[in-house]
DNA sequence: GGAGTGCGTTTCATTTATGAAAGCCAGCTT
DNA sequence: AAGCTGGCTTTCATAAATGAAACGCACTCC
């Protein structure tokens, strides 16, 4: 009979010797006196020690007692935090990870609600949703694995953006950058003629608007940036489909289906 | 169904969120896996939120699931602080009050237990055994409360003590510290030749020490001064019983039992 | 000094919690 | 495709916890 006795049952123990007895403990806890007289024998029982002295005026604290209560004082602050901690209904977040473009594109969009909060996360990795690394991800095709759910929700098209129609040269992602489909689209068919670069898609845009050089955006992200016009039609090459994408399960979570809603009617309302 | 769920359940949420499922948690809480399965489900419905999404891989976090393992992850360091708390057993205190004599007494020859730590707590009122602020008394009679356990020790006596025999006067008690019989007897009849006084017993000792003048002393505590000689026989108006006080109750705490029958030990063997 | 009061414990019927075993489901293996 | 595996839930019999009521005890009040 030597189990390491509950949290809980060292909370009421400190009731106990704070009240003096059991009755102002019952008061203060909810429990009977009869369950606390139980429970503080099995608490001595349980650690071995003489905690209290029963007397007609009320239960006092023995010396290992007091040692034991000063040791366990903080407990009852403990309770009360925990206890207004789970009354508050702090707004959850649902972790979206997305491409900077479109990140940036639902950023502006998305609005403020108070029954979820987004966190955009970085997209290191494809496996974050499947790793439970993001609840909500933006894909450019459908995923192959099984227990991801997907909807489709437009198609992207690309162009060549430029602060005037006079400006020459392109900018370019940086080599050491990692190189999507533009970048390398660029590369391919203008490495020659490359005026600047940048480390990230955000400060390509930057330079473009600057007149550094035409710039390959997404046509929903120039709508975001209307000093940029478009002075090539669409690349073919580049175009595809987006894919809002999560786990299976996780639709069934309230906050992360409220978003996926939000996200799709962002995403489908807003055509190209 | 909407009670305030027991910290140790919360301990399980955040075993099960850590573990990843309800077969991990199981193996490090101990619990059974369908008693954990209970306890999620009830927490989710006292709470009124949707913590887990469980899939056939085991137990995933919902966003407010996340949340909440925010708030509740340090209660694992906190549970292994406790049971390492309750493993040890720390030495407890016993109470003492004593006057500034005794207690010195005391304090020189009660040996070092690990069963128990003297404390010797300052006499302010001599309700300090009633009111639970002491475990133990020494008083200098029998007490009159019926809720008090009492023991005749040995019978005090003092006498004038001094540096050498031709120091002349005498060092006294400030008038504005509290005054024992032995300062009151001083004052009647040696009040008009006081050379020193000190705020403390202890001080006095020190001026009598420094050849200040002669100090009133029980003879008990002179024998731990033995460069001061008595300088007159017993003094018959002073003497008086020496008692020693408990509560009733505390009779039957072993630290204090054992510090009673050493104290006792003390007491009644040194003579006088 | 006898009734009254406050407190803790016991009794006992009821409610609740617990885990072994069986069942179920999805994914993986052969 | 059949069988296997890991994990969660349900079933069910048992064990444990709970509180109303009764009891006991010491002190207090009149």
């Amino acid at each position: 009979m030597k189990r390491t006795p509950a949290i809980d049952d060292l909370v009421l123990f400190v009731q106990v010797a704070q009240a003096g007895g059991l009755a102002g403990a019952a008061r203060d806890s909810g429990i009977s006196t009869p369950t606390l007289s139980r429970k503080m024998q099995t608490l001595e029982q349980d650690l071995g020690r003489h905690l209290f002295l029963r007397g007609p005026r009320g239960y006092g604290l023995t010396a290992e007692g007091r040692a034991l209560l000063a040791d366990l004082a903080d407990l009852i602050p403990l309770k009360t935090r925990l206890s207004q901690l789970l009354q508050q209904d702090q707004t959850p977040e649902v972790r979206i990870t997305a491409g900077s473009w479109t990140a940036a594109f639902l950023a502006r969009r998305i609005p403020v609600r108070d029954t979820w909060a987004p966190a955009f996360v970085e997209a290191t990795a494809r496996l974050d949703i499947a790793r439970r690394g993001a609840d909500i991800g933006i894909r450019n095709q459908r995923p192959d694995q099984p227990w991801l759910a997907a909807r489709r929700t437009r198609q992207i098209s690309y162009r060549l953006y430029a602060r005037s129609y006079d400006v020459e040269g392109y900018v370019a992602l940086s080599r050491d950058a990692a190189q999507p489909p533009s970048a390398r689209w660029l590369r391919d068919h203008h490495g020659d003629d490359i005026r600047a670069t940048a480390g990230s898609v955000r400060l390509l845009a930057d330079l473009a608007l600057a007149g550094a050089g035409r710039v390959v955006l997404p046509c929903f992200a120039a709508a975001d940036l209307p000093d940029l016009h478009p002075v090539s039609d669409p690349i073919t090459d580049l175009g595809h489909e987006e894919w809002l994408v999560s786990h299976h399960e996780a639709r069934h979570d309230p906050p992360v289906r409220a978003a996926l809603d939000q996200i799709a009617t962002i995403l489908t309302k807003t055509g190209t």
